[in-house]
DNA sequence: TAAGCAATTAACGAATTAGTTAATTATTTA
DNA sequence: TAAATAATTAACTAATTCGTTAATTGCTTA
């Protein structure tokens, strides 16, 4: 199931934080893994799982290999969970409102 | 950190699977166990973990103890959550929007 | 082609997770 | 008070996760 390697996925603090590094800009394996004190091995093992849960994408490009955000799944992953969980939920459509507030901010 | 605790209880489809059940209505700790094919003391440990998360709420009534869903702490975490990582995510706006539309289901 | 850098895969060990059954705590009621 | 039911905690085991270092693969360039 999808739903089971996303989550996965992010019940990992580094791996999250590479979310967000992803979030500014693609990088190359080295440049993430020149953030994190572990290893590059490691970190190349949690961009593996990111990927394969379908949270980011790679491409080569000689000999680096980029890593970019793949924020559309993210974003409706996590949005349809709680709303299949929560399909009443005033909250969310407070955050809705917010975000609809903050028109052009990207 | 809070966010370390709900990513790590939401990594469990049965705890998942726990939370859809509780957002049609409060159980007791045994009807919750009653639809599992696990032993009732592995429930409550998931159980235990989704409170700690503060996605569910306990209340002791006589012999019972029922559980109920902190819908609030889900949703503003997950939306929050995916804000953070896609500040200027479509997706985003786009399920707002929908949610927005789906005005009084509840 | 050989050397060098980037990245991943392989092999392994420590720590954590998820389940089990047995024992304990809390409450009700005969 | 004693027995019964609900729930949790304790103690333990099997499986998984997360890190390490060593080896391998892919690409570039001297």
């Amino acid at each position: 199931m999808a739903l089971d390697r996303v989550f996965e996925a992010l019940a990992s603090r580094p791996r999250r934080e590479i979310l967000a590094y992803l979030s500014a800009q693609e990088l190359t394996a080295g440049e993430i893994a020149g953030r994190f004190a572990m290893s590059a091995p490691a970190v190349s093992r949690h961009l593996s799982i990111l990927e394969t849960a379908g949270l980011v994408s790679s491409e080569r490009r000689g000999q680096y290999v980029y890593y970019r955000l793949n924020s559309d799944n993210l974003v409706n992953t996590l949005t349809g969970f709680a709303f299949e969980i929560c399909p009443h939920g005033r909250p969310l459509k407070r955050e809705s409102r917010q975000l609809r507030s903050t028109k052009r901010n990207a």
